[in-house]
RNA sequence: GCCGACGUAGCUCAAUUGGCAGAGCAGCUGAUUUGUAAUCAGCAGGUUGCGAGUUCGAUUCUCGCCGUCGGCUCCA
């Protein structure tokens, strides 16, 4: 029998008989140990406490503590989910059930779709499994005894006939319910305490469409109360910032059916935060060596054959248009535009490297299903930009990307993590060319000191990409920029310039969005900033309220000349008290109000109240040259935060001009 | 596209077993002149998403279509 050597994180070694379970070697370390168990970290694997070891290396026992026994106790909530099913559905059949972020699922086969009853009933039955306690008992079977164990469960004799030849199969049971399971398990059913049943849906079996459809049900557990309450607080909270809710009631944004779902018609005030974004963007990249280009919104559908799109990502497009016995298509993407512009003359190694960057709106045909307000349209505008360039000058122009993300995601306020995704299995050119682009895109990385993680096989067909992955306000990620490198489109439209040594050479390409879809990224933005826009996006930023008609001309010339400076200000005069005014400002989340009374039409002054100052704050009297010079300041510095009528700020520094 | 749920006034929601479709807010009119989160009164607002069917009678039951929401899949 073998020996393994097991290292404890203490450093001392045990020596074990090959098929020990982990159990008696946590239970010699120590009982109180034993009964914090969740889990064992073998040689980096997680593994219960009931599987025999077969492998020896370092041995460390996982608690609660440790973030990731979080899945084994979801892993094992998916288990005790499918046991109150089968009690009261017998006839269910049994799919797959996973730990996902945050929580579990499980697939079942059923005639009868659940229905919010049933889950409410599975959730009281869950809670029964989980009081009478039982343990997770692992069995390790031959491939015949899996046929027969599983007869009655169509799903679960297609997983086993998946299975390799030389795999372990292996089966874990708590009370009535046996599932044909890898594991790990938590020790038995009562370590699931703080869960939740969230809702039902459809999904595909093994996640094809073709295949039957199975219901799927989500939950959600955790270690502890606080926890699942922070939980679904969150979602509440997610729930408060919902783009969708937010773009009806500042008025931001709609679709409307008769033109079109998926389609976003922009509202003025919404426009404003586009055109403001813009307006950044164009100036920075400006200064950064880019030259803007216009292309047409369709284009010759030859262009899409050349390029590849009609042979990859046809699902995508919209169909055909005939013109005069020529095809033409909605373009998906602005490359073929921007490659045309490019042989529009000879290039000279001298041009290079040439950066076209252009706001080009895309169709994407998307099904009616996946649609989703801004983030998942069939219309949309990408702040896209491709980058010719010399083999040699790739990685500089990588570089250049890196600090261009820095200085744009900064301004919004956004964390980031990057990915670098590499070749995909539908992929053109040879894995040479690849493994040397994907070994450049880590070298930059690497020598700027940029930690990234590996997305195997995300890279577009041509080439591989780098993903930067917004954080948000609320911890969430979100798609942000990508840098694409392809070797691939220069190949296929032949494109050249001449070099020094008078020959032609072939360029490279970089695709590469900041922002992606301007719909999405504001619909991103709107639940980061939860509606409330920094200043220089603000819709509008200063809302004027004459106390009374009195003061209706001095409140009038105060906004006149807010204007004049630039600021986006409304009067509200209207007949209404001040009180409900201020109210009906805070709701749109104007940033800020200036109350004009007797007082201040007398002193030259603004009563300013900032928004989100809460009851405490008394609104502060600045002189209105000040205020003006303060917003003028916080706009042009595109400030995250309101600072323009903070005492010590807006009033000093405006004293201090 | 598929599975499920939903669709009533601009918005948020009501409407007993099928029996004349209602409220608050927003809007309009008038009064009120307000000092930091809803002043009062009146008026108007609807082919109950669209189209069929069952019925003496349909917001309510059935079918089809459109759209929205939660997922599946995919991605900007």
């Amino acid at each position: 029998m073998t020996t393994l050597r097991l290292t404890l994180p203490d450093g001392t070694v045990r020596e074990v008989p090959a098929g020990t379970l982990p159990r008696e070697v946590v239970a010699s370390i120590g009982p109180r140990l034993l009964r914090d168990a969740v889990a064992v970290d073998v040689g980096g694997a997680v593994q219960d406490l009931v599987t025999p070891l077969r492998a020896g290396g370092s041995f460390r026992v996982l608690t609660a503590a440790d973030p990731r026994s979080l899945d084994v106790l979801r892993h094992s909530g998916a288990h005790i989910l499918a046991t109150a099913v089968r009690r009261l559905r017998p006839d269910a059949r049994i799919g797959f059930g996973p730990p996902i972020e945050d929580g579990f699922y499980y697939d079942f086969g059923v005639a009868e779709p659940f229905t919010t009853e049933d889950l409410a009933a599975f959730e009281q039955e869950m809670r029964r499994v989980v009081a009478e306690r039982y343990p997770f008992v692992r069995s390790e079977v031959t491939r015949d005894e899996a046929l027969r164990l599983f007869a009655d469960d169509p799903l679960k004799l297609e997983r086993i006939a998946d299975l390799g030849a030389d795999e372990v199969i292996s089966t874990y049971t708590d009370g009535p319910f046996t599932d044909l399971c890898r594991g790990p398990h938590v020790p038995d059913t009562s370590y699931l305490k703080h869960f939740k049943l969230l809702h039902t849906a459809g999904a595909y079996w093994r996640g094809d469409e073709r295949r039957q459809m199975l219901q799927r049900i989500y939950a959600t557990a955790w270690w502890k109360a606080e926890d699942l309450d922070a939980y679904l607080h969150r979602l509440e909270e997610a729930k408060r910032r919902d783009h969708r809710a937010l773009g009806a009631q500042l008025d931001l944004f709609s679709t409307d059916p008769r033109v079109g779902p998926g389609l976003i018609l922009w509202h003025p005030r919404g426009a404003v935060i586009r055109s403001e974004i813009e307006n950044f963007e164009r100036d920075l990249i400006l200064r950064r060596g880019y030259e803007l280009v216009y292309t047409p919104h369709i284009y010759n559908e030859k262009l899409f054959e050349i390029s590849g799109h009609l042979e990859n990502f046809r699902e995508n497009m919209f169909s055909s248009m005939d013109v005069e016995g020529t095809a033409y298509r909605p373009k998906p993407m602005n490359c073929p535009g921007h490659i045309a512009i490019y042989q529009s003359r000879g290039r000279s190694y001298r041009d290079l490297p040439l950066r076209f960057a252009e706001f080009g709106t895309l169709y994407r045909y998307e099904r009616s299903g996946v649609l989703h307000g801004l983030l998942r349209v069939r219309g949309f505008t990408q702040d896209d930009a491709h980058i010719f360039c010399t083999p040699e000058q790739v990685s500089e122009e990588i570089g250049r990307l890196l600090d261009l993300v820095d200085e744009v995601l900064g301004v919004f306020g956004y964390e980031y993590s990057i990915e670098l995704s590499t070749r995909p299995a539908k992929a053109f050119g040879s894995p040479e060319t690849w493994n040397a682009a994907e070994r450049m895109l880590a070298d930059v990385l690497v020598a700027r000191g940029r930690e990234y993680t590996i997305d195997a096989g995300g890279g577009a067909f041509y080439g591989p990409k780098l993903d930067f992955k917004l954080v948000d306000a609320i911890g969430r990620k979100w798609q942000g920029p990508t840098v694409q490198l392809d070797y691939v489109l220069p190949e296929r439209f032949e494109l050249t310039y001449t070099g020094a040594d008078n020959v032609p050479h072939r360029p490279i390409m970089l695709h590469r969005v900041l922002l992606g879809s301007m719909e999405r990224f504001i619909g991103g933005l709107i639940e980061h900033y939860a509606g409330a826009f920094p200043l220089w996006l603000a819709p509008e930023q200063v809302r004027v309220l004459p106390l009374t008609d009195e003061v209706a001309s001095a409140a009038r010339s105060v906004a006149d000349r807010l204007r004049e400076a630039g600021v986006r200000v409304h009067l509200d005069a209207r007949s209404e008290t001040l009180n409900y005014r201020v109210r009906d400002g805070a709701l749109m989340k104007v940033p800020y109000l200036a109350v004009v009374g007797p007082r201040e039409a007398r002193d030259g002054t603004v009563a300013v109240t900032l928004r989100g100052a809460g009851e405490k704050q008394r609104p502060i009297p600045i002189p209105v040259d000040a205020f003006t010079r303060a917003l003028r300041r916080e706009i042009e510095t595109r400030a995250l935060t309101l600072r323009a009528g903070a005492p010590t700020t807006g009033v000093a520094d405006a004293a201090a001009d």
